[in-house]
DNA sequence: CACAGTAATGCAATCAAATTGCATTTTTAT
DNA sequence: ATAAAAATGCAATTTGATTGCATTACTGTG
């Protein structure tokens, strides 16, 4: 599916800038989600520290971007399918946290139905799956 | 079960020192996991800043407690089954991440099992549940 | 139980991440 | 083209975490 930054700003009535056109466009570069200092160091001075959190801040309320903890607190982003809107993310999907890369992968797995204890009640659900990559473990097989 | 912290300082070989009794006392009192700053500002004075972090990590290190992120990227901690080992954290069970009050409980609910893509070797798992928790829903309930 | 060796603690300093305030620049509607 | 509103960049601040080192506390041995 391709991305165009565009039209994702016109739909969310959001001002189109060149800074933000700039963090979609490399956010959109990859499938596996980018971590913010990640994407700090690509977009280098470009953009200014602040104003990518500004923005990736309001990509997230808007419902354009998913925003991934890794287990040091790293916030890493992604882009939402198209089912997700300002009043709820639809991230239902498992995610992939390579202990070898640490990169975040979003997978085709959905999280399965959990009975929760009487009186809880769960609204949406987070699974991350730690374990060594596909891209990795190639990478040990050939050595 | 009864949390003994100078058994458990013998058990993992570590010095019996009163903070890192006082740590364990603290983390032990409630069933769900405290963060970070709900620790600091509860030991107050008592220990130094630093040397909570430093005991919050041997604890995580040696398998006494384990280390919950919350959304915020905020860590919480909570005294690891019997079965965690310095090798291996065995922390397969469901959290619940209330949204309303914000604390995290460890659910006796297992992480059910799910198929990775091809070429993904999952070794461990860790699923948030969030939402409204039962002591949050009866306090709506009797408003 | 005293003592020596070793490890843990506390404090100050440093480093890093995130937020705030405000002047300047850019966008968009007219 | 213009004016109002919003976004950006920069400096300053706040907050979170780490490091180095002198002092203090623990533990095993005699
Ligand atoms: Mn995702
Ligand atoms: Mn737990
Ligand atoms: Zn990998
Ligand atoms: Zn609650």
């Amino acid at each position: 599916m391709k991305i165009n930054p565009v039209n994702i700003l016109k739909e969310h009535s959001l001002k189109h800038t060149k800074q933000r056109v700039r963090v979609l466009e490399e956010i959109a570069l990859d499938t596996v989600a980018i971590s913010q200092p990640e994407l700090e160091k690509k977009l280098g001075k470009e953009i200014d520290r602040v104003t990518l959190y500004r923005i990736l801040n309001i990509y997230e309320d808007k419902g354009i971007l998913h925003r991934i903890m890794d287990m040091n607190g790293t916030a890493n982003y992604a882009i939402c399918s198209s089912s997700c809107s300002e009043e709820h993310h639809h991230d239902e999907h498992v995610h992939f946290n390579c202990t070898s890369c640490s990169k975040i992968y979003c997978l085709d797995v959905t999280v399965p139905k959990m009975v929760m204890p009487h009186g809880f009640k769960a609204v949406s659900m987070n699974t991350t799956a730690y374990g060594i990559c596909e891209k990795c473990n190639l990478l040990v097989k050939e050595n």
